[in-house]
DNA sequence: ATATTTCAGATCGTATACGGTATGTGATGT
DNA sequence: ACATCACATACCGTATACGATCTGAAATAT
């Protein structure tokens, strides 16, 4: 007899229930998570909601401090900066490793999504933009065969939820470049250019729109 | 008056306590921890025990079922290629980050490294060349000014602490090579390569090592 | 002999309790 | 008015307690 217990414990639930707000920006940076209150939030004690919390800590969604508490990870400008530039290095790999598995389908995906962005151009929405940014670049590696590249990749974006929604509200000129360079990025992958020069492609346009964001930081 | 308390925390304590001994290879993958027994020894309640072993878990040193409870990762064989993978590719973006704020003396502390390396082909020492290889490596990347690959980099040695020992016990041919390897290395950087191309050749030699397990793998 | 059931011991998951630490507020002194 | 101190409050850190679940071994059935 299996008896599958598909009962997940609290723990988890609240890891998933915190990291859900967090991801969906329900939660802000700098959002102060009192244990006990969600622990009441979700009728439970707050032994559950401490490990959950834990785990959150070590994957750098929270931040933690000694008798005071929890709070929603703020992103400063130079942990934005530090974090794209791994990002640009992880996800170009990815992407490269990715190809092979590519399917005709998953470019077409991704290149509506672009298309969608440049239609939005006209009618500038920094917010909608960003967020369709990452679906172009989670297009592009998902089918990663190395789970951990993967996993790394993930939570590089998921890291800078926060700031993401306003990425393109600081940069707003990278937009149309942007859009531009993910055009390059696509054709190079439909003429089957080398893996490497893809690789390449793809950090660059990451670390312009990185040098993009600290120029119009030093210069205001 | 500032007192600072530099208590730390049982959970912190906890944390560390576990967490060495599995780089330190006291703890092998696989092992069993039994959270109470952990809370015995350290004289302590397992509540903190709990929260270290998350965070262990969330960082995939630890491994955590349901009802079951937590062992030290068992990196298989596919995930030691990943990781291995990932490591090549982050230590080669992190050592090219890392090359202007190289001094004289992480070369030549690196360079001695590697002739103990080669000193120790004679009589060879799986255990003690795998943790001079390590040595090395880390000495590259030390200078890495951006914080946040550096400590992915770090990661991803740590997650193979357990194998770590025997990778060389595995494919003993690559020695001489990686040595080799290692040499061209820092020939590189000393006449001022291209950072890409140091960059390269950090991954290649690792994913160099990881072909080598590849096929010895399938060939046995 | 092999498969199934039963049961006890080990271990986990979570609730509750309580002392400790940080933080803001109002009283007191200058 | 401003600084300092005392105190109340909110929240955290950890211990303890106990029911729930798993595991392995002995007992039973096939």
């Amino acid at each position: 007899m299996i008896r599958i217990d598909e009962r997940i414990s609290k723990s988890e639930l609240t890891y998933d229930w915190i990291r859900e707000r967090i991801i969906g920006r329900e939660f802000n940076p700098g959002y102060r998570l009192v244990l006990g209150a969600i622990a009441k939030e979700l009728g439970i004690s707050v032994v559950p909601v401490r490990e959950a919390v834990r785990r959150l800590e070590a994957e750098g969604l929270i931040e933690f401090e000694r008798n005071v508490g929890a709070r929603v990870a703020m992103v400063n400008q130079d942990e934005y900066i530090d974090t794209m530039q791994t990002l640009g290095v992880l996800e170009g790999a990815a992407t490269a490793l990715a190809l092979p598995l590519m399917r005709d389908a998953d470019l077409a995906r991704a290149q509506a999504i672009n298309d969608s962005m440049r239609a939005m151009l006209e009618d500038f929405d920094p917010v909608a933009f960003t967020s369709l940014n990452e679906k172009f670049h989670r297009a592009l590696f998902q089918r990663c065969p190395n789970p951990h590249i993967s996993e790394l990749a993930d939570r590089g974006w998921n890291r800078m939820s926060g700031l993401r929604s306003s990425t393109f509200a600081f940069v707003p000129d990278r937009a149309p470049r942007s859009v531009q360079e993910h055009d390059e990025i696509l054709r190079l992958i439909r003429e089957n250019a080398e893996p490497h020069a893809i690789e390449m492609a793809v950090r660059q346009h990451k670390w312009r729109t990185v040098e993009a964001y600290r120029q119009q930081r030093t210069s205001s």
